[in-house]
DNA sequence: GTCTTTCTGTACTGTATGGTCAATAAATAT
DNA sequence: ATATTTATTGACCATACAGTACAGAAAGAC
């Protein structure tokens, strides 16, 4: 066991709670005295572990691709592009519109417009989903050499057709749409997708 | 003539540039000092032309509506939903995408996650957005009623996913999207448009 | 036990924020 | 001209914020 007084609090359950406040609140909105409350513990004590607020926002958004946001990778693993397609959007709205969560997607609302202090995180929650959109991309890729999808298809189009999908949703969700309405919604969108190669 | 000294400055020319600044950085991270500089007024003279930061950022909403976003009321003219929905998703693009304008759509990015203070802001943004959603669902009913919408055309659903898209594309434009980019996803989004009755 | 290491709690610091005061300047009304 | 109304200016205020110092507490090492 590690020497010198041990933790008195579970850390990844307080980076859930910190994920969950920065989700409802994003960066900006979310305030120390906010996070310690929700996680249970002091200020130094959150110093200590993490660092400083930028160092916890990153590894709540860590915490939140691996868990919130898992159904992502499991969508991918699907074996034709429809069903990725289908399971992301399905997906998505499941997480989004799951009344025990903030609405959205802590992607988006973590810091889609922010002051100059938190240029920074804006600019890696622009990149992560970017990152997203990517697997998404190279997925679709995939699909057209295994032949589910045209060869014609545009995989970069339709990644970010996808995402803008996931992304409109986040903020219909943010604004109190229900998972009902984003089931109708996602129902039209499979309408959009391509044919699969015959 | 108004009696008193008269301002200095004009007013809609400073909501204009408040409202760029609120469109970039959002209302939380828009600060007095940010706006005070970009109007090009002091301090108390903001207070005196608009009470407060809250009841500006009201103003450069409105404006907003008026003139970034009047594409909308514009797109709701046209003769038959189809063209609506094309040329509110191609209104929304051009705006956002706009090099000279911050990216996305000042209703997305103003307040969509936020702190307890500007929480009754992330209100008015919300109910902003469900103006318009509905809006464009009331254009649609009529399309129903005129015949070029089949009448089993659920017109909430439909506006709901337009909603979504424009949504969507104000998040990807946010994070860098270019216009050539978010064309091509609406390309694909007209596929998902129910086709007009026969 | 005693030493060392690490964590916790209280209290604090410097700064940036939204908002205001009081004095002065510039216009109209009579 | 004088009075009145309104705008501007620069300094100011209270508060909330992220971050920290320091003393005490709890564990392992020996």
């Amino acid at each position: 066991m590690a020497k010198g007084r041990p933790r008195t609090f579970d850390i990844n359950r307080a980076i859930d709670q910190a994920m969950m406040v920065f989700w409802r609140k994003g960066f900006e909105g979310a305030t120390l005295d906010d996070l310690t409350e929700a996680m249970g513990i002091s200020r130094p004590s959150l110093y200590a572990a993490f660092g400083n607020k930028e160092a916890l926002f990153l590894k709540s958004l860590d915490r939140y691709r691996e868990s919130s946001a898992s159904y992502l990778q499991r969508a991918l693993q699907k074996p034709v592009a429809r069903e990725v397609f289908e399971d992301l959007l399905n997906g998505a709205i499941n997480l989004q519109s799951d009344p025990l969560n903030p609405g959205g997607c802590l992607f988006v609302q973590g810091a889609l417009a922010v002051g100059a202090n938190a240029e920074s995180m804006r600019a890696e929650l622009a990149s992560r989903r970017s990152v997203g959109e990517d697997a998404i991309r190279r997925r679709y890729k995939r699909a057209i050499r295994e032949g589910d999808l045209s060869p014609d298809t545009n995989a970069a189009d339709l990644a970010r057709f996808t995402a803008t999908l996931l992304h409109g949703m986040a903020v219909q969700a943010a604004g109190g749409d229900t998972r009902k309405q984003l089931l109708a919604v996602a129902r039209m969108a499979f309408a959009a997708f391509p044919m699969p190669q015959k």
